[in-house]
DNA sequence: GTATCTGCAAATTCTTTGCAATGTC
DNA sequence: GACATTGCAAAGAATTTGCAGATAC
């Protein structure tokens, strides 16, 4: 739990940016959740907990939140960004169903090696990846 | 070149709507591109036609033409929309690099595979995927 | 003829930015 | 004390929508 805080503080004096309390709470906010959020919820934890922060500083620190590795950002299909923490968090994949929006997760092994050899092949460096796969979920079908 | 009018003709009859002049437009000017655009690109090269087609119809057909199942939608990365048409133009995934944002497109045999297996375990029904690996290109590396 | 289309401009949605006041190191 | 940071409100970018007149079938 102190974790991403140290990771977090980290990364900010590394880039002679400012640990703020408004930075704690989006930190803290950000790691409560344990699954998918977009900006808009942050916001609204954020405004529950009456700290006063403002929509521009939440999205202001997600973006730092992004470029230090804590947080990831991904789009499942919708038109606003969804983003996820990183730490303790390993990377997955994801199935969007298309009839009710949900999304499930899954894990890759096999993609990682077919990520080689397809990189290999074009002279890539690849640094992550994002497979979607869109249908029917269990429920749906 | 005629196989995709008679698609979205037969699409649009399907559904009681109609065949106009701007969607003809519209169709014709999808499927003279040959890769990626997006939404304003089909816009320009409209305006060039002096055709007069409005940005709201160029985004209403664009609707209905991946609703027909002649056009896919993706998003690499951008904040825009992507689209490209799908007759004549097989399945492909995407090495996107981050450092120029240019997008290369590869081939998936094994994916398929992959995605039979996950969805398998998962009871999910798969309609389709997009899979993007994010790195550097030969170029930026 | 009637229900669908179109263009226009206004509205939405999500995100970013300029600025003056404030706070961190 | 200097420079980063904040909130606010305004600006932006991409897309959607309401409406009145035009049009396909």
């Amino acid at each position: 739990m102190d974790d991403e805080c140290t990771m977090f503080k980290n990364f900010l004096a590394e880039n002679d940016l400012k640990f703020t309390p408004q930075r704690r709470a989006v930190l803290e906010a950000v790691f409560s959740i344990h699954g998918h959020f977009d900006a808009d919820e942050l916001v609204q934890i954020l405004r529950q907990e009456q700290k006063g922060i403002s929509r521009a500083t939440v999205y202001r620190t997600l973006d730092l939140l992004v470029r230090g590795n804590l947080v990831r950002a991904m789009e499942l299909g919708e038109s606003r960004k969804v983003y996820e923490h990183i730490v303790g968090h390993k990377h997955h994949d994801h199935l969007i169903c298309t009839e009710c929006g949900g999304t499930f997760e899954f894990d890759d092994s096999l993609i990682e090696l077919l990520q080689q050899m397809v990189c290999d092949r074009l002279n890539f460096q690849a640094q992550t990846h994002s497979l979607r796969i869109f249908g029917r979920c269990k429920e749906c079908r």
